[in-house]
DNA sequence: CATGTGTATGTTAACGCTAACAGATTTGCC
DNA sequence: GGCAAATCTGTTAGCGTTAACATACACATG
């Protein structure tokens, strides 16, 4: 059984030296056809990429990357695949990065820190070119890995503190406060709050801080609130809200501020089965302007993350570093949150 | 400004040179203390520990990779992340991988084979100790690539098929005859399908065959349907679902197939809303069972693919052949896909 | 005390590739 | 024709780590 041109699957992986042997040029010069890099004649490229071809070379990363010291990775660090938010901001970080030679690569701390630590420390044995990390807490080890790793740092989502290095995001306590503003000039007072746990989720709390400090300057407070740990359900946000509407009959709340559209949706889905008027009895809002909430029958209002545009212009940050290493950096994009009133909160009531 | 430990980001990336020198020994020792192999004194251990720490070293994997030829990472090729179906197997998978030294990592293709074939091309030169890919569908190269790449591959979510290697799925021919028989024991006779263009989707085109295919025996025909191309978002299924009910006024259908629960959703909103008796009027069925189902105001039926249980299944393959290199392989496992009736599908009519 | 058995460390040579430089050959141009 | 520049190809020496082997020393054993 030979092992020219064959189909066995050969124990000893293919190296250049085989693709080098097969078309009678040095390794080299296989290396350079292969990158594309330097001057190879069109008659031994030929020959060069017809040898590869037939003997399903596949390059080693590895030992390029080890030679070069060149990876052309970057680490994307997220709390979770799950709940919409992430995927989107990926769809932002690919739209960029597929028009270089980079390649996200993402590692998921599910909400915790000190998993984000073990990741983190994870991609960086990798030596990849840059880093995109959701949020600005973290703990002092991971905070001194990037601090320490020499590559462009980006971290996202939030800009409500001081980043290690660059940061693109929104304000989430602006965010809470402008949905805070709408609310009271829509002239709803007694507000309910349903959320995550907050430890977990720094930018919910943000959210929550913002808000509670404006409904204080009008003189208002939360009248109840609700937490619930686990991803965002549609039937958390119906339960949630059930017992929260039972829980407070004699004195009726007339909005429900959500943390995440999911349990929004889930609590206007609640209160369009019980013929509850949204929103004249009880006005709505959630977080983060998910898509599928266009296909609701009543569109919940929510505050826009631009998480495509975060994700883009994170990628952008990376990408321009790379390219040029030593730029700047420390650059930090505030982008607007845009609140859509949808059809569960009312419009400013007092035009004066 | 000195080296030591200082906070300095020095310019020359740490190696285990550095750490040897700080702590007194040689690398190899450093390295055996560093991935705890080896025999080291605990008097030496801690000296390294401590320097490694303060140095803030972090291992090059790239180098460690190339030496000692393990790569510990497993390829996960997917379609797409933004569907609530892939994060659910990215879960099962995570849940096995967890627990071992593998790292999973994944690449999106968008249902293209093309875009498959160079993720998985870039996959390979990182040398994975495995891949697990969407679909027994692939490109003649891409084939080519996963039997020649001497590891493990496990194909999932789908088995009606000839697999490379391994597979892990539930058969979709199987789930679209299932569904198709249910919905003929309840009675219903003219159906209408909604779902995705097919080539792009290899899984729900062979629901389909089945579903005609039973329908085709019960001497029943689709009486109408509905393509789409994009993401699966509620807002298209409300849009198509009004489209198909409007231009078949005369002679109404009273069944209606989507080929994923999104659209399914959006649907049975849009009936609901419209005061549409379902299942009376009119019968709904989706796909996927995924979990968001359970907060909309009546459920829809749908039929489980198994998402976590088929992650977990793969990478148990992965994970145990990467432990004994030299077991067999070629294992498929087939997953029985569960009807789930909710409150859009009448159970069986016929008792007899 | 010679011998064996650990335990603890160090040395050397890869792993597969690429940067940097060095030849070899061709081409251009006065 | 001669010399520089351009084009093509090859050689050498790492990249930072680990496998495999070699060494050193301690301790037990009969």
């Amino acid at each position: 059984m030979s092992q020219g041109s064959g189909k066995t699957p050969s124990k000893r992986p293919l190296t250049l030296r085989d693709v080098s042997e097969a078309s009678g040029v040095s390794e080299m010069t296989v290396s350079r056809v292969l990158r594309n890099r330097g001057d190879v004649s069109e008659s031994t490229r030929g020959k060069v990429l017809e040898a590869a071809r037939a003997l399903g070379y596949v390059p080693n990363k590895i030992a390029g990357a080890l030679a070069s010291s060149r990876v052309n990775l970057v680490a994307v660090i997220i709390p979770s695949m799950s709940n919409m938010v992430f995927p989107e901001v990926m769809t932002g970080i690919s739209q960029i990065l597929d028009d270089t030679e980079l390649q996200p690569v993402v590692g998921v701390t599910n909400y915790k820190p000190e998993r984000e630590e073990t990741v983190l420390y994870q991609m960086l044995s990798w030596r990849p070119s840059g880093v995109i990390i959701a949020g600005l807490e973290h703990t002092e080890a991971a905070k001194a890995m990037m601090g320490a790793a020499g590559i462009p740092i980006v971290e996202i989502m939030d800009t409500d503190g001081e980043p290690i290095d660059s940061a693109v995001g929104i304000s989430h306590r602006r965010a809470g406060r402008k949905m805070a503003q709408a609310i009271i000039d829509a002239g709803y007072k007694r507000i309910g709050f349903l959320g995550t746990k907050m430890p977990l989720d720094h930018r919910a709390r943000k959210r929550f801080e913002g808000f509670t400090e404006i409904l204080a300057k009008a003189g208002l407070e939360i009248a109840d609130s609700e937490f619930y740990s686990g991803g965002s359900a549609l039937a958390k946000g119906r339960e949630m809200t059930e017992a929260m509407l039972q829980r407070n009959q004699e004195e009726p709340l007339d909005f429900l501020y959500y943390s995440n559209d999911m349990i929004g949706a889930g609590g206007l889905l609640y209160c369009l089965d019980n013929g509850i008027d949204v929103p004249g009895e009880i006005g709505l809002a959630g977080f983060n302007g998910i898509e599928f909430l266009d296909g609701l029958p009543r569109k919940l209002a929510t505050m826009d993350a631009c998480r495509v545009e975060v994700g883009r212009a994170a990628a952008e940050i990376i990408a321009k570093r790379v390219e040029n290493p030593d730029a700047p950096g420390g650059e930090i994009i505030t982008l607007e949150p845009s609140l859509e009133f949808g059809d569960t909160l009312k419009r400013k009531k007092k035009p004066l």
